[in-house]
DNA sequence: CTGAAAGCGCTAACAC
DNA sequence: GTGTTAGCGCTTTCAG
């Protein structure tokens, strides 16, 4: 900057407030000036610029990682999410920062806040960090997470509304005749916690009784997934419906029965969670409850932006939509 | 760190020091501080720190967009590319700068450069932007390229073997006894281009005739493809297989295949690029040249590291290998 | 309207 | 071993 302000025969602040748009500068003077910076290559240091101004024009994208080394290009649903909110961030002139961290040791969020590497914070998904996230939301307000909404929750949560999408999903299944169904997922972190609640109040409007030996933990991942439900098949605890927490698994339990020789829809109705990209392309399609994540990702900007302004936005709840398709009645 | 120094009742340098694991401090002393940091929830200031160090710790990774809007989520590929490069980038110690830019105005990548707000950079991608890369590549180092090997490239670029890429879908549709072969892409970008060569190498390793009317120029989004793919049926052109340079057109073109009632593999077999996830899950299961993404990131990551450490780093190619499922066979 | 000067929070000579 | 000090490159009072 000095260089240019040489260049320019003029004083350094002049330059700033030039390259700013300041308009106490001329125009002239700050086209001038402007035209010879870009002739010369020369941009602002956003380090110094950070420092001075304390602050980053920059956003924090936060993949929360509870159970150590799971990649993050396993799981479609956090890639999409990640690809939404960067446009959002983008369209709105901010800087998007990536951050995967393994959520094991205390004060890993506080770690983040305090090196002011970014203006504020959108975490993707809660894992099993609420208290922490609470904890933290007390001194930190620039910052909104993917998750469920929970009780006594202090922090700004936008997220699906996951009781509703297990509800209509079984009622879904009941309405077609299914009697027997399994739920498919991990009861660990609140949003599957939510989608088994939804399970259970669906069973009971459609008047079926909730059986234990219908619950089938299952892990997040493909391969797992795929074991989990074939283990299940062999213990011939019979059943006619599947509905699994995440497209992810559904299409794993997909594989997994035709594998045993069960037919999808026919034996087996399977219902999913998410609407992935791949959903509408399995075989046969995937029934689905579709999670609106471009909603949900401009949601979550818009709350981090105004809180950032230091508004106070409230917690967000996202509409959920059966996506009825081949693999949960006969085509 | 004023404050900790206080607290300590040491100077401020002596902090620096003690945070940074010097040794020239007594280790009592040192974790002594760092204790005392930790409760107290101090992290160096990144910024002062970036600005004092001139270094970030952070490798930008950058989605080049030649066309305007196009927006990040709808491709799977660069999706599973920002995942993998996320994983590799982070498993070095270093933050991920997500920057999807437009590269429509010059100097777009020197302005990028000149923020310094990444140490290195990594583009997935050279879009139209070679003679840009070179040009900065003169000056720049530590940039590394997703894309097509070219003559006269003086940059660093790591990519797939596109022309053995197309060489071996059309030969292995050749093999199969389908003799009109027609190519669904763009031959705007060099990836395309050098695809596109290799289809037309298969075709004459096979004793084809190259016929131009049986090159569809089709984008790269899934509902442009669809229709390029109806329009072209609608030529009466007759055809019985096809090469899409993307399994996000091979997929488009099955369904628009499928509603005009051809069959596939029967009336027309169909092969893809990629291997994206939801190739395996189409119907049929799509047969595709897998690009090796793990590898990829992989290897540019490294190859980044070696030229920010100072290193001239090569170029390199990564393998491809023709995946035969059910779109290009019949089961 | 423009320039001089202070200082954002940190690191690393350079003393002691 | 530890403290003093000089900047890293910028923005912005405060004077003129």
């Amino acid at each position: 900057m000095a260089d240019i302000a040489r260049m320019a025969g003029v004083s350094i602040s002049t330059v700033s407030r030039a390259l700013a748009g300041n308009p106490l500068i001329p125009k002239a003077l700050r086209d001038h000036i402007v035209e010879i910076a870009q002739t010369h290559g020369y941009v602002v240091n956003q380090s110094a610029r950070s420092l001075r101004l304390r602050k980053t024009d920059t956003i924090g994208v936060i993949i929360p990682l509870a159970h150590e080394a799971g990649q993050l290009i396993s799981d479609p649903f956090f890639l999409e999410m990640v690809g939404r909110l960067a446009d959002e961030i983008t369209r709105r002139g901010y800087s998007v920062l990536l951050n995967k961290v393994i959520v094991n040791e205390t004060g890993w969020l506080e770690r983040i806040i305090q090196s002011h590497r970014a203006d504020g914070l959108l975490l993707i998904g809660q894992s099993n960090q609420h208290e922490a996230l609470n904890t933290v939301s007390d001194t930190y307000r620039p910052m909104v997470v993917w998750g469920a909404r929970l009780p006594g929750q202090r922090y700004c949560a936008v997220g699906s509304d996951n009781v509703e999408g297990g509800r209509v999903a079984v009622a879904h299944l009941a309405a077609n005749g299914r009697a027997r169904i399994a739920f498919l997922g991990e009861t660990d972190a609140p949003e599957a916690i939510q989608r088994f609640e939804g399970y259970k109040k669906g069973l009971a409007e459609a008047g079926l009784a909730f059986d234990p030996t219908l619950v089938v933990p299952t892990p997040y991942t493909a391969g797992e997934a795929r074991e989990a439900m074939a283990t299940f098949l062999a213990t011939g605890v019979p059943f006619d419906a599947v509905f699994a927490f995440s497209d992810v698994v559904a299409l794993a339990a997909i594989d997994a029965l035709k594998a045993a020789g069960r037919t999808v829809p026919g034996d087996v109705a399977v219902v999913g969670f998410d609407d992935v990209v791949q959903a509408q392309h399995s075989t046969p399609p995937l029934t689905t409850v579709r999670q609106d994540l471009a909603f949900g990702a401009r949601a979550m900007v818009d709350l981090l932006l105004r809180r950032m302004a230091g508004e106070d936005a409230p917690s967000t709840l996202a509409p959920v939509e059966l996506i009825v398709r081949g693999s949960s009645v006969a085509s």
